[in-house]
Order: structure tokens, then sequence, then C-alpha cells
DNA sequence: ATGGGCATGATAGCAATACTATCGTAAACG
DNA sequence: CGTTTACGATAGTATTGCTATCATGCCCAT
């Protein structure tokens, strides 16, 4: 099984993670970490002790835990963008293409993987709750000028480009893919925390069929002619 | 014109800043500052000098920034349940009271206030950059259980409810509301910041009224029957 | 093999943050 | 008139976020 390598942007870290062992440490412990300890309370001291090295040495491959965190959710990205490739390859039909996409983005597939590569069902659970923290910031723009923002924004325009091929002349393509984004994001989150806020139920087994069925139910209704 | 009060859950606060001219200080000058810092970068010192006050003084009201954060989030939620009264009180069809909460979410009409009640134009502003940080926390479900997220609730609820008059069989009407609820927050936030992500487009003069005429269409063809 | 570069570990230090504690005073309140 | 109370003033502490310095041990080129 080949190893998953993404080039996240550049702009992220001084020293490239992936090139050491130190680094890649860093990467799959901080993984860990933010999903147990929340943004938050996530520091490199803390980091630094969990693999055994100095904050220091953490400060050599990220300049703050912000860049670690745009870091870890771009290679997300770019991976989700990876398997939109994959499950679309085979497929024709704009609808087809965009419904393998959906599902893509909601199950996670990783069980048979190596081990070695991040772990992908923890980096999901960051990305569920963690991703706006990347953005609602007051430096957005600064660094959607650096490209950070550049792997979420790809995937976007792809699902967008799929709702353009099924209907040419619906207006709102991107509001409706960012729309479902953030509900993909969110709803699962809801029904294990509010649960009022949703009609998703946690625990059953496949609350993620039931959201997958809300958001094609959504998107197709919406753009229809 | 009546000063506009509700009763914010008490376990926000430690001393109820409406009870006295430094706590409605504390309110109104944290509205601003975290407005003009961003929450990451707002402390309590920085606010008490901007008040001429000390450090101290503003840990009487509140127990530490983030529960402020959800006091001021409390009463914007609690302002637009209010609203949502004030706008409805005359309409009998749901489909009529749902477009005019919806008109109600997405404008604001704070121009002819009186200058005593909190800013509610920066307020609105503070909310789309900030409430999802009030949830997005390892301590959401101590907090949901002390009830602070039982304003926004009660709005989602209410417009649920709509739904439900429109369609009593549409099985989403909760993941609906809290999609649009979203939505109606991040979406003038993209076109301001993010513009590849939305269609809409800011500084036109009527970023609401797209958004409007997305989010009706959304809503009205995801429930058709 | 040898000397130079380079990644890391070790340690220190500093300014800011997030609090907590104590004390005096002046107004408010009964 | 005495007492509560709200507030300001000051101090202090642990943690965070970050920078700097130095020694060591490894690899790589000569």
């Amino acid at each position: 099984m080949p190893i998953l390598q993404f080039s996240v942007n550049q702009t992220l870290y001084l020293r490239n993670p992936n090139d050491s062992v130190l680094g890649r440490k860093i990467i799959s412990e901080s993984i860990r970490l933010i999903n147990q300890l929340g943004f938050e309370h996530f520091t490199f001291k803390k980091l630094a002790r969990a693999i055994g090295s100095t904050e220091a040495s953490v400060y050599r491959y990220f300049e703050n835990k912000h860049r670690l965190l745009l870091y870890l959710i771009d290679w997300y990205w770019l991976w989700m963008d990876y398997r939109f490739e994959v499950v679309t390859q085979n497929l024709k039909e704009p609808k087809e293409r965009l419904n393998a996409c959906l599902k893509a983005l909601l199950t996670d597939d990783s069980p048979g993987a190596n081990g070695h590569e991040p772990n992908l069902r923890a980096l999901k659970n960051l990305v569920m709750a963690e991703f706006e923290k990347t953005y609602l910031t007051k430096h957005v723009d600064q660094d959607n000028r650096e490209g950070v923002f550049l792997p979420y924004k790809t995937v976007c325009k792809k699902l967008a480009a799929l709702i353009r091929e099924i209907n040419p002349s619906f207006p709102f393509p991107h509001t409706l893919i960012s729309t479902v984004m953030l509900t993909a994001n969110h709803q699962l989150f809801y029904a294990e925390h509010l649960p009022s806020l949703t009609d998703i139920k946690a625990h059953t087994g496949h609350s993620d069929t039931q959201l997958e069925c809300f958001l094609q139910l959504m998107i197709y209704k919406t753009i229809e002619p």
C-alpha cells in the first residue's frame, strides 16, 4: 500500500515535517492531542512532552500552533480531493459523480490503513471540530492571500462544477456547495452534542447514511429547474 | 423607546452586568473590542483598560472571557427570538411567518436605535465571526446541560415548527433549519473574505437580499412534497 | 578519518495571559 | 450610624507563546 503524500502549502511550515522522523511524530501526535484536548488547550509544550522532544524543536517545524492546524487541515482537504478523483474516475454522469463524492465526504474508509499514515479517522474528527477556527480569525485575508485555503476551495470548486453540469442555469452553485460542506461537517457533531438541532440520530450506526440522504434531497430539490 | 432587556441564563455571570454602570460598560465595550481584536486576542486586561477599570473588577462579573462570549451570544439570540415575535405577530400563514423571520434574521434594522442598548450591528458581526466557537469546544456537553444554548435552540425550534406546519411529512425540519442558520451566518463572511466559496457579492448593497433569495429557494424546494 | 554543517536536545528567559487574593475606601442602604 | 457592597489598587502565581544560546552527535564531502 502506497504511503499517502501530498504537497501542502510551503508557507505553512518552516521545515517539512515529512522529511524526518521527528516531523512525522509531530504530525501524528498533534492529531491525537488536538482531538484529546481541543485546539484551545493544545500547546507545543504538551506536544513536545508527548513525543519526548522539546518545545524548541517543535518550533523549528511550525511557526505556531495555528499554522500547524492549517497544515493538518490542508492535508485533509488534499486527501479528500484525491479521494474524489479515485471514486469518480470510472463515472461519467455528473449526478453519479456528485453522489460518489458525497459518499466519500461522509464515510471514513480508513479501517484497512496500515497505521503509518496519519490516523484518518482522528483527522476527520479534528476537521469536524476545528476547521472553522482556521478561517474565523482576524488574519483570514492574509492567510487567504498565501493560499492556505486552496485545497478546501479546490474541493468546493469541483463540486460546484458538477452542480453546474447538472443544471447550468442554477444561480447559486458555490453557495449551495459551501452550505453542503458546512452541514456535512456539523450535523454529526449536533447529533452527538446538540441533538435538538438535528433530526439525525447519533450512535444508530447509520447516521452518515441519514445525513447523505438529507444532503442529496436538499441538493437535487434545490437545483431542479 | 423602551430599553431592550432579556434575562440571560444566570449561570453565565457572577454579577448581573445589567445592574450597574460598570456592568453595562463591560458589555458594550466587550462587543466593540471583540469585534476589533477577534475573540482570541481579546483579554480582560485590555477590556479593563478600555473602560478605565481593572482586571479584577471584570472578573467579578464574569468567570472568564468564554462565559462573557456566551453571555453576549445568548443575548443576541434572545433578541432575535423577540424580533421573530414582533415581525410575525400579525401574520397567519406559516409561510409568511417563516419569510418574515428569515428577513429578520438577515437584515439589521438597528439604525433608529437610541445608542444606549448594545450596538446591535456590532453584535451581529460578533455573532457571525464568533458564534461557532461557543459550542465547538470540549465542554459543550457541560455548557449544554447548564442551558447556555437554549436561546439559540429556541430560535431553531420555532423555525423548525414552521417548516412542520408547511409540510408535516418533511423528515428533516431541524436539520434543514440548523443548515439555514449556519448558512445565514457564513455566506456574508465568505462574500467578504473567501469569495470563491459563494455566489453572493459583497458590497453590492443587496448581498443580504441575494442570500435571502437563496435561502428561500433552498428551503421551499427542499421541503416541497 | 576528519572537519564542517545540521538537526536535535537542553536550558534559560521573557512578555503576555488567565486567573486569585488581599486590602482600603467610598458610596448605598437599612 | 454602622454595615454591607462595589470597586480600585496592588501583588502574586502558573501557564502560554515564543526566542535565544549552546552542546552534542550524526552525516556527508573532502
